[in-house]
DNA sequence: CATGAATGAGTGTTCATTCAT
DNA sequence: AATGAATGAACACTCATTCAT
């Protein structure tokens, strides 16, 4: 792969993103890709192996922009375990929000690949650093949970359902507000 | 369409489940669909229009089942809005513990068909079912929330964010329990 | 074959041939047949053998009546080869005039049957026929023509063009006068 | 469609010419029209749109050669229109004698498809280039004629017929010879 | 005899992948 | 490195034919 050309990887990564994020995957063409990132068809295979691995990239690169920005949130506001859960769930929302296709991240239980691991190992990522951020709250008796590993899984599936259906009167920063509100309740210390 | 044998009908969905379970769509082929329905290949157009007329029938089939299991639910703890909502909750993780296609179900983001509204009309009587209980138990005040549309939206996306990924050693007891408690600690009145 | 059931074989026979004369072989459905017979799918097999049997018996049952048509009509003009003549394009004009898939009759390129000798025998007894009626005619001195073999072909030829395509504004008597008038005059004795 | 491989077509053309002329619409397989241009499956589809588009372009092009090679013969022997109408059954016998097939072309009665306009238009065209002829020849009053625009049916009528079911002695000559001297003799000048 | 549900071989069409330029 | 024309394996779908009722 040319080293310089990351540019061109990127390119056809954004064109793949938003096709995958508006149909499933059988419906989305390669040809459809190439033209949408002004590139031979061919070209595609110079920065990807095959489809399959078109689209986990597709997934990847972004499931681990998402895990960046949520390090990021968690690094802010040390100390401040609620805070910390807060942002978590607005980034989940602000990636969610956009990117339908995306929602196939927390879903991975569809594709499944040789390289399926570096995969899933980035999706444990994230519901580790959601479980240590919940952990730290219940040692800081700011949150009660007898299982943050199973209360870590909730909070991206509450996030992406909202995201999915959420009622059209809503804007984002209500449905972050009520979601907000309704793990730190039910974390509450009894 | 043949009358009277719903039952071909059926066995060719239960296989047409199974399959889509296992696998994405594109990978699921009507040559192994119409084998594991002991079921000629021809036979399966008799009955649906087509490959993804099949997948959202099944889809479809299950999803009303599963309403229709809520319901009986309901109705069977009336006047207990706690029971109803853990009921809820069992049903969710029951169906989707074993049915990972199912999941689309929820999803609903990604097929877009003609029929897609008979779809999205059963999605919407699920959600507007737990509303229901919501409410009802806001009434009585043995819940508190300000936005049961959308907190209708997070429970099945709490389960199936748990039944994804559930951890190995849990049992389905537990993680009822534990979400159970989870939803009804969230909504506890103030 | 019932024998009595004569009748339910010719309500085959016209719905076939009123369905492969609006479309090509490959388009014509069984299904269809069948449904235009008032029949059941399967009883055109207790008829005919197959598709192309049954596409056959359409071409030489209609291409039997015509050449009784035409029989009839040379017996009736005895003696008077003109008239005979005039008869013979007057029924080839009222036969191909409202069957169009009839014209794949005199055509016989494309299907290659087994029986096919039966049927090209029925079509020689058409040539012959014709032929015949012009050697009287040269005989007795009202034509004249070297090869009157080639001339029978010419005029089923002739009429089916003009059925095939004939402008508008012409009825089924003006066309017989002209085309009648146009052989007669190739025929004159010199 | 690749812009500079009129080649390439034209091999897929020529294939599909001498495959539709031997055997019905529906005997004729798509793979062996690719075999038989030494040419992939898929890239018949890189040309042409489908089975029936393939099939159209066949008669279509078969079909312009016939009236663009009449065109010259015609200009050949201006102000001579005997020569010019035994120029065009020359050419009619040519076309009609090799390519059974083509027979199809001055057919069509049974084909129906979205672009038969620009169909039907050619065949119009040769029409009306006989009925010229014709009306040229009355007007010199080397014929005569009360309706060109039928004879000018007649003529590819005559052809046809004779080039399906010629008597195996005859040469091509001897029908010319005949079916000129036919032609001329009907429209000799009362 | 009559039927039409069931069948599966047969075929048109698609589309990921390759490779000559 | 970049391309896109060419490819053919793979697959959905059709429909003549069969056969249990």
């Amino acid at each position: 792969m040319p080293e310089d050309n990351e540019d061109k990887k990127n390119r056809i990564l954004d064109a793949a993103t938003s096709l995958f994020a508006k149909r499933p995957f059988h419906k989305v063409l390669l040809d459809d890709v190439a033209q949408a990132a002004h590139v031979g068809k061919g070209t595609l295979y110079l920065y990807f192996e095959g489809k399959e691995e078109l689209y986990l990239a597709v997934l990847f690169r972004n499931f681990s922009k998402l895990i960046e920005r949520i390090q990021d949130n968690i690094a802010k506001n040390e100390n401040d375990p609620k805070a910390q859960l807060t942002g978590i769930i607005e980034e989940l929302i602000k990636s969610l929000y956009n990117h339908a296709a995306f929602y196939e991240l927390l879903r991975g239980a569809i594709v499944s690949l040789p390289d399926n691991n570096r995969w899933s190992g980035e999706r444990a990522k994230l519901y580790k650093l959601i479980e240590n951020v919940l952990r730290s709250g219940i040692e800081k008796e700011v949150f009660s949970d007898s299982h943050p590993d199973l209360t870590a899984l909730y909070i991206p599936g509450i996030v992406r359902s909202v995201c999915l259906r959420r009622p059209e009167a809503m804007t984002t920063e209500d449905i972050l507000r009520h979601a907000g509100g309704f793990v730190l309740e039910a974390l509450r210390p009894r």
